[in-house]
RNA sequence: UCCCUGGUCGUCUAAUGGUAGGACAGCGGCCUUUGACGCCGUGAACAGUGGUUCGAAUCCAUUCCGGGGAGCCA
């Protein structure tokens, strides 16, 4: 009586879980599990971010174990209450719940005596060098670095001018408290690394208290150890900082953390640098960060991402150590696949042209009846007005049909959704020569759309009756760069990459009137166009939708393969 | 050049010395009142070279290729 795990519940195996399994079979930690999420509040957070809020909180709720939401405010000059806010309510969004909040800043008075204790053991000093200077004694990469000329400073004058600097009698930059390590260390993480920097800056949490700050090697390992963390889990870029990691909790004689690295969540034709994504919002290049074209939990979550899709993708990517690329269209399965599941449908006409019914009473109207969501009966029906004059998609039409091309078309007989056979007789042209509307005949013995005698039609293709329908503002996304790696091109001009097209919205999009009045939030799948959410800014004069993703379009593939 | 780290279908990932599997993408078909969804089928990979072994994607050596590293950022 093996029960069949859901799809979701087959976890797939990483490394990570598999040392995880190891140290809890070891009795390691007592058999504890305690994870963090240690954002820095400088951004919001995107999708990258998704892939280690869901390891971190996946592993911690799979072995019974915790997790901690880390603030790793150490660096008050990028950081603000802002994002902090973001974060929590991203991560709630995302699905997650911490057992506890805490922030780096919170330990800043036991940082500040473990440092005064590093200084008491010898291990750290007071060194005046300026940033210049320290860089150009701490040697390259094949070259070791020399000693500052500070390090051998008494312990009572290293006491004496930490104090000072803690007290504000320095200027920003003059002196830095360092860790004696090694200068010939062929890790530049442990040629001596900087503890403290002198920054007479605002802090978003302990405001004008200190006027130095902890750097993030000297701050991380503690606070993972203060909290009891077993797995300290973070990306590839921190491998090199490991030892330092180490040499911190194993020079206090605390608790010991496990600093595991894994690979970075890179997704094609996205952009996940926190600086570039400030940028687009800094210039204006966007609405902001929830502009449904960025990469952020915020942006996706506008856009119509559900944090179910997120959760799926996350746990289905894998976990390495390979700098690997995702694609979009994995991405993007998983986002359609919820959808399928949750989004009600509806009609609605993106570009439209008209067809007006010769033979169908002008002054009628049917109400007709259609399914709201074929894969979930409970979401009923709904009525959909129909009449002599409606709109339909422009693709749906072709004067010349391509081979393979099923839908209207002069002479032909197509169905319409929930309606009538209709069958094309003249195709209304203006001086110009273009064409302003089709006639068509329908057939009423069809009503429904149900085939009245067996006969079968290639296609079904959707309306909005001209009478009823509501106009929208309809918000067609594309990526947002032209290029087809995300994070490669320069900072100075990756600008010049965007996209022009990223944003589109067709002057006359109109809609069954059903949606007009839905919440912001709400998902469709306008049949046949694409998913679509409610935006905030939809009003019931202006209903706005965001397309969240396409439908999958063989026919597209089948044209573009067609042509010349 | 030095240190760290990694290379398995197009992409991501599994295998833990014993049949190279899955997902997405692709292709072909079935179904269809969404050219959607679903279903079925199919092509596609162990970076190279030596070695150890009855047996190697897995262990060893070496070559090649990729990622990260010299912030008073995280």
């Amino acid at each position: 009586m093996s029960s069949e795990g859901s799809p979701e519940a087959a976890r797939p195996s990483n490394f990570i879980r598999d040392i995880i399994i190891a140290d809890i079979a070891a009795g390691k930690n007592d058999g504890r599990v305690h994870t963090r999420f240690p954002p820095e509040p400088n951004g919001y957070l995107h999708i990258g971010h998704a892939k280690s809020i869901c390891l971190n909180f996946g592993l911690a709720s799979e072995f019974n174990g915790k997790c901690n939401l880390r603030f790793d405010d150490t660096n008050p000059s990028k950081e603000e209450t802002e994002f902090v806010n973001s974060i929590m309510e991203d991560v709630r969004w995302l699905g997650f719940e911490w057992d506890a909040l805490f922030y780096a800043s919170d330990y800043f008075d036991q940082l500040y005596a473990w440092a005064v204790q590093l200084i008491k053991s010898g291990n750290a000093y007071v060194c005046d060098l300026t940033s210049d200077q320290v860089r150009a004694t701490r040697g390259t990469t094949t070259e070791p670095g020399t000693a500052s000329p500070y390090r051998d400073r008494t312990i009572e004058e290293n006491l004496d001018l930490f104090g000072r600097m803690r007290a504000g009698e320095f200027p920003d930059g003059t002196r830095t408290l360092r860790t004696k390590i090694d200068m010939t260390s062929p890790n530049f993480n442990m040629r001596d690394p900087v503890m403290y920097r002198i920054l007479h800056a605002h802090h978003h949490r302990t405001g004008d208290k200190w006027c130095i700050y902890p750097m993030y090697d000297y701050t991380h390992g503690e606070s993972d150890s203060i909290e009891g963390i077993t797995h300290s889990i973070c990306t590839l870029e921190f491998e090199d900082h490991r030892p330092l990691y180490d040499w911190y909790v194993e020079n206090l004689g605390i608790h010991h953390p496990q600093q595991i690295e894994f690979d970075r969540l890179n997704v094609s034709n996205t952009l996940l640098s926190k600086r570039k994504l400030l940028l687009l919002v800094q210039k204006g290049l966007v609405s902001g960060w929830d502009d449904p074209r960025m990469p952020t939990l915020s942006g996706l979550r506008r856009r119509g991402y559900t944090p179910e899709a997120l959760r799926t993708f996350c746990a289905n990517v894998g976990v390495s150590k390979t700098n690997g690329v995702i694609e979009l269209g994995l991405l993007e399965h998983f986002l359609r696949e919820d959808l399928n599941k949750r989004a009600l449908r509806a009609m609605a006409i993106l570009d439209p042209l008209k067809i007006v019914i010769t033979n169908y009473p002008a002054d009628l109207t049917e109400p007709m009846e259609a399914v709201n969501n074929p894969a979930d009966e409970s979401a009923g029906t709904r009525t959909v007005p129909f009449s002599q004059v409606i709109y339909i998609e422009n693709d749906d039409f072709r004067e010349v049909p391509p081979k393979k091309y099923y839908r209207l078309s002069p002479g032909t007989e197509v169905r319409l959704r929930y309606a009538y056979f209709i069958t094309c007789q003249a195709v209304i042209k203006n001086e110009a020569g273009e064409i302003v509307e089709i006639h068509c005949t329908y057939d009423p013995a069809s009503r429904g759309g149900n085939s009245p005698d067996g006969r079968k039609v290639k296609s079904t293709i959707h309306w909005v009756s001209a009478a009823h329908g509501v106009q929208i503002e309809a918000r067609l996304y594309d990526q947002l760069l032209l290029e087809t790696t995300g994070d490669e091109t320069a900072d100075s001009d990756f600008t010049s990459q965007l996209n022009p097209q990223s944003l589109v919205i067709p002057p006359n999009a109109i809609a069954e009137p059903s949606v007009a009045t839905a919440a912001p939030g709400t998902k469709y799948q306008f049949e046949r166009v694409g998913y679509f959410t409610v935006d905030p800014d939809s009003t019931p004069e202006k209903p706005v939708f965001n397309r969240t993703v396409q439908l999958r379009d063989t026919w597209a593939k089948i044209d573009k393969a067609q042509q010349p």
